[in-house]
DNA sequence: ACTTTCGGTTACAATAATGAACCGCTTATT
DNA sequence: AATAAGCGGTTCATTATTGTAACCGAAAGT
């Protein structure tokens, strides 16, 4: 593993749980001596990469990666791109809903919109890393991405964060197959236990899937009407977050949706 | 220089106006065999922080650095904090205003609100890092940081970015003394010919200045009228957007500004 | 008063980064 | 069609950075 790698690596253990680290915990948790995790410090706070709280002496993100922000969304502005379709199925289909992008083998949140019509509704934690293998977003992904990256996922061991996540390898090969035959990616409670998923892939102008749309809601309010109505708005979501993106979800999916559209 | 920061000091050459850098480019434009920039890009893309065009191979900013923005906010939440004093100002004032983020030598832009009163409005390009010299936000930050800020900003060549920019040290100086005693920054075309801007100070619980609110508008707009409301609104809005960051507007700034009042 | 833990520092051996030349390929230029 | 120039990517001996382990003074816990 390279130098860069190693200090960019330290900036992952900063979280929403734990926004403040010290320099001998960070050391802890990222397995390296002290003296060079200090000097990685160091450097990233040249850049502002993390800057350093003068009184607890402990270290957290830096600026710097808001102008980064800043600067890819200029650039490739997906929060843009998305946030009108996905108030559009947000309000159609009165749940939460977000869009991943895919990201090595994992997943992270680039907009989402939260439903208003519940007591009860689903929280998007935007700084997490979600795992390919345990939500819908992922098994969408993996049926319509590149076939390898279904192997890259599976080939590092599955994290079990729920009862109901699926971590045997051969059962998630078939979850994906399903996807692949209904055009949508599901899951039953997988990443977080009372909540039951449903999501399109999105394509980039090269008809590479990028990442996916999704709707999430609490198991109880999943009857077959809602199941139906999430499913025929996510649709028009993928098509118009991939449009926008400036793909467009390949015929061939079309296909799929057409043959197993009720009407 | 450390690789860590040889490897992210290749990031800083993506913006708005070239925002895919191909090998040999980024090789020359950071002066940097390439080799060795192939290698570094080749960590950066694995985790993210860059990824590349599979037609053109050239390489653009990465879905971690929006990641990374979300935790940063989630942690630090400077967005949330500065949205509503933001919109009260702009909508008091009547014009552009945005909050900057001190970052090393540099600023960096955390949020910004438009006006949408006049038919010329100032844009703000979030991507750019602006530089303290030339800058109302700039001249009041060195009024009110760290002491040493401004030797470590005149140490460094001064670039001109218009006719007006001022890039005599001693004139800054003087300049940044005048923003001491009134309290306030200002630029007169510093940054953009026909932009006036005056900037107020904001700090953090540690009672440090870590950036500061300012107002933009077009020079032919700026009265005498629109100056008063302008400092007068600049006030409650530091004072906020302080108290919102968990610190306040120290006591001998407040004093600066009630010796100036003119009620 | 003692021990532990903290952030930070140093010397030296282990390791990773570097840069010049090179490769195969595409794209202009002639 | 031949040539040359540019590209992304690769190699390997040289060189510079990094990891290691021990240490420091200060602060916190016992």
């Amino acid at each position: 593993m390279g130098t860069t790698t190693k200090s960019l690596k330290l900036l992952d253990h900063f979280s929403a749980a734990q926004p403040e680290i010290g320099l001998s915990s960070l050391a802890r948790l990222s397995k390296r001596d002290k003296a060079s995790v200090y000097r990685s410090l160091n450097e990233l706070a040249e850049l502002g990469f993390v800057e350093q709280n003068r009184h607890t002496k402990r270290y957290r993100l830096g600026p710097t990666v808001i102008r980064l922000a800043n600067v890819r969304e200029a650039t490739v502005p997906i929060k843009d791109a998305v946030a009108e379709p996905l108030a559009q199925l947000v309000s159609a289909v009165r749940e939460t809903a977000h869009v991943t992008l895919l990201n090595g083998t994992g997943l992270i949140v680039a907009e989402f919109c939260q439903s208003r019509h519940h007591g009860t509704r689903v929280e998007i934690e935007t700084a997490d890393i979600l795992p390919l293998h345990a939500t819908a977003s992922g098994c969408a992904i993996m049926a319509f991405a590149d076939p390898d990256l279904i192997d890259r996922v599976l080939s590092a061991p599955l994290q079990s964060i729920t009862q109901n996540t699926v971590t045997d390898p051969a059962l998630i090969r078939s979850k994906v197959d399903d996807a692949r035959r209904i055009g949508f990616g599901l899951s039953d409670g997988e990443y977080e236990s009372d909540v039951c998923s449903m999501a399109a892939p999105i394509f980039d102008p090269n008809n590479d899937c990028i990442g996916a749309v999704s709707v999430a809601c609490p198991k109880s309010r999943l009857d077959t009407e809602l199941k139906f109505q999430i499913r025929e708005n996510l649709k028009p979501a993928a098509r118009s977050i991939s449009s926008a993106c400036g793909g467009q979800v390949p015929p061939t999916l079309e296909e799929i949706w057409k043959l197993n559209d009720p009407t």
